[in-house]
Parts: structure tokens; C-alpha cells; sequence
DNA sequence: ATACCTGCAAAGGGTTTGCATCAGG
DNA sequence: CCTGATGCAAACCCTTTGCAGGTAT
């Protein structure tokens, strides 16, 4: 599947989301989803609003954040709570669920995923009649130095 | 071990980082460390604030924040950023490390730990020569009703 | 035509900071 | 004594909210 490919998927996604929750399809709310996944790694608010400006593309803060909150609701993003600052937020479709090593000194984040981790959850999950909807797994710590 | 005698470890333990830091020992630490100690389950700043102001033990609430950073880098408290808003906290010490069930809908939370978590942190941390500090996994979803 | 949505700016709320005062070493 | 710590309040910053005007349906 193109990268094309996928973001018409993610569209589509959305689209029926909105139909759904009888929500409306504006420009802004797609111009936003497209603007999120046509890049990579993780962004905030504040990134988002100034990648879509030097565009030339105007969308309110507002928006953004209303738009959004839709899409973590129907999984097309996530948010972070890494540190002690601003959400961080990042796409979903198609990265595959992966967890986050944290620098505590110099803020880098580094990708990780390990399968075990969902029968982890699965257990926790039935042992407590819990109904999953998105986990996350934070690692906390300093990479040595000279190896990467 | 008794509760008392907890109490009185974390006490050392606080102040050798004290000391090691070349950090003052301050009556209002002590206490502060003291009040977090004496409770069960999470708690945020302005909780803790009240909680002290109510035994007639006047902090400032800048007080709080800094000590309770203190005490998050000795690893004596953990801080959580479960939902959107304020961070929330626990003590360590002896509770074993654990991870959380958060209900959406409720707000409630629920612990768990599984020893299978530590193998993959601990590979995890391998792979990409980072030094772990701490972790934490958070499982978000809604508890069924009816069963508990 | 009717809500809903957007943009703007102001409000909100948790956390941090500046500064004068206090007190531990 | 000297420097770090405290308390208070103001500043900060990210996020939310209110309202007037615009637009999807």
C-alpha cells in the first residue's frame, strides 16, 4: 500500500466517523488530517499550527484542537504525556502500535514494540472485566553515550 | 515491617539524597515527605496542599513543587499524568511497582502488575543501551458494569 | 433555514518564577 | 555569615471557552 494509498484509507476512516456521529465534513477538519499525515514523528499544537500556516493553509488553534480530540477518538492519532509540558501527539494508521523510550536528559524518544506486551494487557484487561481501548508504556531513563 | 518503621526508612532514605546533594534539611521536607507517607492512593498538589493546611502545617504551594520533585528524583513518589489535567501522584516506597487500569468514563482507577513487564522494559532498554529510570504502563478502556 | 463549525481573543487552571525574607550549615 | 529555601503573588503557558459570523446539510 502507497503512502497515497494509505492516506485515502485514513480519509475514508474519518469520513465515516463523521457520518457516524453526525459531525460535519469541513474543509479544515481534512485539510488537518492530511497535514498530519503527510509528515512523520511526533508534533504539537503548536507544530501543527505552524506547519499548516507556512502553507498558507489558516486554521485556528481552536480547530485544532477540537479536530483533533475527533481524531483520537476514532483512532487516527494519539496523545502523549511524555514529560512534564505539552501534549505530543503522533498518527496511528499503519505505525503499528509501538511503545517510547524517554531521555530523560536530552528529551529524545525512541521507539520501541514488543509482542509480549499485548498478552500482558489482554490478562490485565480480563482479570478486570476492563475493556480495552489504547495503552501506552513508558520507559523513563538516559541512553549511555558513544553507542548510537 | 511495620507502618513506623516505613516511615522511618523513607526518612533515611530522603536524608542521604539530601546530603549527597549538598541539599538543606528542612523542617518543611520532613513534613511534607511525612504527610505523603501517612496516606494511601494518589493524590495531586492542591490535595496535599489542603491535607497539610488542615493540620494547621502552612506550606506554600511553590514548596510543595519543589520538594515533591526532590522526592520524585530519589524515587519516593512517582507523578502520573493519567487524563488531561493535572498531574497526580503516590509514594513508592513499598507498594511494589505497579501499573494502572484507567476507566474512561468514570475517572476511576485500577492497579495491577504483572512480573512479565520487567523482561521487556528490561529488553527494551538493552536493545538501545539506555539506562532505565522508571516506567509506566497505562491501559485505558471502561470497566464492564455489573461485575464489581 | 438551521444548527454546527470556525476564528478570534479572552478566560481558565495547573505550574513556574521573581523577589524579599528566613534559616540551615 | 552566606547561600539556599520558603512564601506570596504574579507571570506563564497550554488549553478551553464565549461569542459573532460563516457554512455544511
Amino acid at each position: 500500500m502507497s503512502d497515497d494509498d494509505a492516506r485515502s484509507v485514513v480519509k475514508q476512516v474519518f469520513t465515516e466517523y463523521l457520518v457516524t456521529h453526525a459531525l460535519r465534513k469541513t474543509p479544515e477538519r481534512f485539510a488537518i488530517l492530511d497535514e498530519i499525515y503527510s509528515r512523520e514523528g511526533h508534533f504539537d499544537i503548536e507544530l501543527l499550527f505552524n506547519y499548516m500556516k507556512n502553507k498558507n493553509y489558516r486554521v485556528s488553534r481552536a480547530t485544532l484542537y477540537n479536530t483533533i480530540e475527533l481524531l483520537i477518538d476514532c483512532k487516527l492519532v494519539t496523545r502523549h504525556k511524555f514529560g512534564r509540558n505539552q501534549a505530543q501527539y503522533e498518527k496511528t494508521y499503519r505505525s503499528g502500535h509501538h511503545d517510547h523510550l524517554i531521555d530523560t536528559r536530552s528529551g529524545r524518544i525512541i521507539e520501541f514494540s514488543d509482542p509480549r506486551i499485548n498478552d500482558i494487557i489482554k490478562s490485565a484487561c480480563e482479570d478486570n472485566s476492563f475493556i480495552l481501548h489504547h495503552y501506552a508504556l513508558y520507559v523513563y531513563g538516559e541512553q549511555e553515550k558513544g553507542n548510537h
